[in-house]
DNA sequence: CGTTTGATTGACACGAGTCAACACCAGTGG
DNA sequence: CCACTGGTGTTGACTCGTGTCAATCAAACG
């Protein structure tokens, strides 16, 4: 029984042993839903909050002329929008990439949960927090780095949101999505991402074959794209004492 | 007495007259800061949440080869970073571009706010979430939108912003952005900015002088960049009463 | 008044998009 | 067993958006 929340959720706080019983008992009610279905559509009136368990999934938004922009992979552990129903209507859609094991939580489970467990709340405070963080350093990314470091720089993201979750090891990890998806998230043609992939091998980077994405030299990775880990906030932060 | 804070909250709340006297109150002690300072840099640790009450400020990172990255245009009502106190440290930094008045709010005072005043605490939920939406929709511009679209749409959303603490008329404001922070927005160079301010100009759509932008026809401004402000939010929840 | 900052222009290089064609594989159904 | 299919990956030739560098101009400022 790894639960993928719990690790997340351990990194930003000590959760007691209570706190982890109750985030159990959260995620007990779980369902499959196949890939590529919608769990919400642009426009939907967002009441049920989705966890993802198993599986990829990706928050998206349909631009004029039919193509998409992917603004988030979620991952085992990613809720797909905490606090979401405070707002009026969904401004996105998001969409499963492969099949995946889903949690739904009413919007009122999680007020209980920040109302009766501190922990637990601050910790959602810095999922939402860190959430923000992510979506900066990829409008950076977007913005000043071509799209080759782009690439470089998302394989090195995936690598350290997958270890904390146990699902990456060392150099390597699962990577499912396709070229398409790929074009969707660095905002490029798939023939592009095709030729970016292409050249990231020939370097002697990376290696994307039969669903699997293995990292031949991380540091080398990171170095390409002057990657720094900072911005997902993975060490806690020292003073709590002061609250 | 016209407090863009309470403007902007109003707007996803109705507030009562106690919590526009606490807003008030919260906004009292205010200092000027001058144009081009750091509030915060990257890597400064938290504890205070600054306030824009006057002036326009930007976040953004410094990328590597010394380029800077806007991620975000502080006005008038907005908050630098409301919560960032979860964090270990700041992965951005904020800037003033004009001249500004600022309010500093101990992190303390935010959580005696959102304990209790829930009709704020509903409102700065609100203005987290609105945060980022316009990110994301920051995030779409920069993969799907060429830059003139993507200049457009942000003339856009500055409008209705502006509009809605009461600082822009029905097709124009004031903008102190130059072309080279123009630039470090949509990830260009300021000499590609400029070709663009001035093919929006031979267009006939926007014309930019003197630090004050007027859009000469609203409708096809947005037309041209298909601009859907849904994603500002800013049409009040009908069915609050659920909770 | 000179100095600085910001705006503008032109020539050229390069990254990325477009279109069209083709290869490959896993299913699917005949 | 085979032919057909649709999704995916790959390639090449050409176009177009954007970056780069260098120079000049205009305006703001102390």
């Amino acid at each position: 029984m790894d639960n993928p929340l719990i690790r997340k959720l351990a990194v930003a706080t000590e959760l007691k042993d209570k706190d982890r019983a109750v985030l159990e008992r959260l995620c007990r009610h779980r369902r499959a839903v196949g890939a590529k279905q919608d769990l919400y559509q642009q426009g939907d009136r967002p009441e049920i909050v989705h966890l993802v368990m198993e599986g990829v999934a990706v928050r998206y938004k349909m631009m004029p002329g039919g193509r998409r922009q992917i603004m988030a992979v979620l991952l085992p552990g990613d809720f797909c929008d905490l606090h979401v129903s405070i707002l009026d209507e969904m401004d996105h859609g998001i969409a499963t990439i492969t099949p995946c094991i889903i949690v739904d939580i009413p919007a009122a489970s999680v007020h209980e949960l920040t109302a009766y467990h501190p922990c637990i709340a601050h910790a959602l405070h810095w999922v939402a927090l860190v959430d923000m963080a992510v979506l900066r350093e990829w409008l950076a990314s977007h913005g000043r780095r071509n799209s080759i470091k782009r690439m470089a720089h998302f394989f090195c993201e995936m690598l350290i949101r997958l270890q904390t979750v146990g699902l990456a090891d060392e150099n390597s990890y699962s990577m499912p999505l396709r070229q398409n998806d790929f074009a969707d998230i660095f905002g490029i043609t798939s023939i592009h991402a095709n030729r970016i992939i292409q050249s990231l091998r020939e370097d002697g980077l990376v290696i994307l074959e039969r669903r699997h994405l293995t990292i031949f030299d991380v540091d080398k990775l990171k170095a390409l794209c002057s990657f720094d880990a900072s911005y997902l906030h993975l060490t806690r932060r020292k003073s709590i004492s002061k609250r």
